[in-house]
DNA sequence: ATTTATTTTTAGATTTGTCTAACATTTATT
DNA sequence: AATAAATGTTAGACAAATCTAAAAATAAAT
């Protein structure tokens, strides 16, 4: 089955908002994907009458299945055309999001099949995002925010949570990036901002905003 | 400035069009196109406000400098991705072509530029033809139809004139690519066909159709 | 040079995706 | 529980790209 971009984007968007409240509401949909409600509500009918969506009026929505299989497939194109760019291009991780936002539509199957072979079939990519396989299976794996960590706890970045180019951008500044192992020396009660501490640098500020958006792991090398 | 798939495709076709013929018809385009005249007259009105177009009503119509600037990049697009398809993804030189009508629209300028240099600035793509350079310059090569080919006269085949898969699966068949060195045994003047040898293989036969789309060129290697 | 045929354009409709403004429903507040 | 606030949906409009059918302009044929 082919969809429109439009259809994509908002399955894509769907399911990430989905992975977070498990529910969906056309307002928080419309606020991702920088529309209106309405614009929502229309798209919503279309992709119910596809059955890609469970969905009843004014009782907010989810994927069905055949839905969630096409939003990963989506998302898988996006993270392999990212990995692309960066491993294969020398783009910036920050710089990448948008092309990938257009390659991501682009239909042919066996492209995708073909990309991935040639890339080594990459588990994350540039973000530490994990790229769903062929069969569309997603793996998940157990991070939690910086901004939740335990202090002077030793971690690895495994993956960013939010990717605008402006908060890439400054994590780059900082020479956060994938793989960075890293500790929280201090919490700032006032505005919950925080003071993280990298081997050999000295210790930098980040805000909440940014350390909700930064996700680590436990200690194991990242891929 | 970006356009539309559909303007881009437009604009492409007014291109090729016009390297034949000069002057481009509304119903040409439309053939080209697979619409109908009346969807290119409103297509045409469109470029036209956009000064893309030198045009006016039942008079025929070519692109302007402008126009022209644009349907070069979209080329250059193209060839760029079935060259990467070809020489990286391992696609065979017949099944490229749709895939890169989808790419051929995504607009960063960076990621051609990058795409470009990945590839080695290539000059040509899988089918030989020129693929234009950065500032829109395209090399044009003094080439032959192979049914124009005088008996005898060794030559290389260096482009690829309509490129339907089936014509390119043909040849492929034949074990006819870019660079393949081959002679006119023979013609017949009953349906144009010709006897077409290449060294150390058995003789093959050319239906007319075929070898008008075949281009060679004088004994320089291809590159 | 008329008439006929072909080509091109216009007029009006359709589809997809979006919008604003008004209305409906649900949720929160007193 | 009644009312206010927030959220969601419908109705109607618009832009882009296409279509069919009818009209206009050009080209071809007698």
């Amino acid at each position: 089955m082919k969809y429109s971009a439009s259809k994509e984007n908002h399955l894509k968007a769907i399911f990430h908002l989905q992975q977070e409240h498990g529910i969906v509401t056309t307002s928080a949909l419309a606020a991702a994907l920088s529309t209106r409600p309405a614009s929502v509500t229309d798209m919503l009918k279309k992709l119910k009458e596809q059955r890609l969506l469970i969905y009843e009026r004014y009782k907010g929505f989810r994927l069905s299945n055949e839905g969630r299989k096409a939003a990963v497939l989506v998302i898988r194109k996006h993270r392999l055309w990212e990995y692309f760019l960066v491993k294969k291009l020398q783009f910036g991780w920050d710089e990448v999001h948008e092309i990938a936002e257009e390659l991501e539509h682009i239909s042919s199957r066996k492209l995708i099949e073909k990309l991935d072979s040639f890339l080594g079939f990459p588990e994350t990519d540039p973000h530490g995002d994990p790229i769903p396989d062929s069969q569309g299976r997603l793996q998940t794996r157990r991070m939690i925010r910086l901004s939740e960590l335990p202090l002077n706890k030793t971690v690895l970045v495994s993956a960013i949570g939010s990717q605008t180019p402006e908060m890439l951008e400054m994590l780059n500044y900082h020479q956060i990036r994938l793989g960075t192992r890293l500790e929280v020396r201090k919490k700032f009660p006032f505005d919950d901002s925080l003071e993280v501490k990298v081997r050999n640098r000295p210790p930098v500020t980040l805000s909440a905003r940014v350390a909700k958006n930064v996700l680590v792991n436990d200690d194991e090398p990242a891929t």
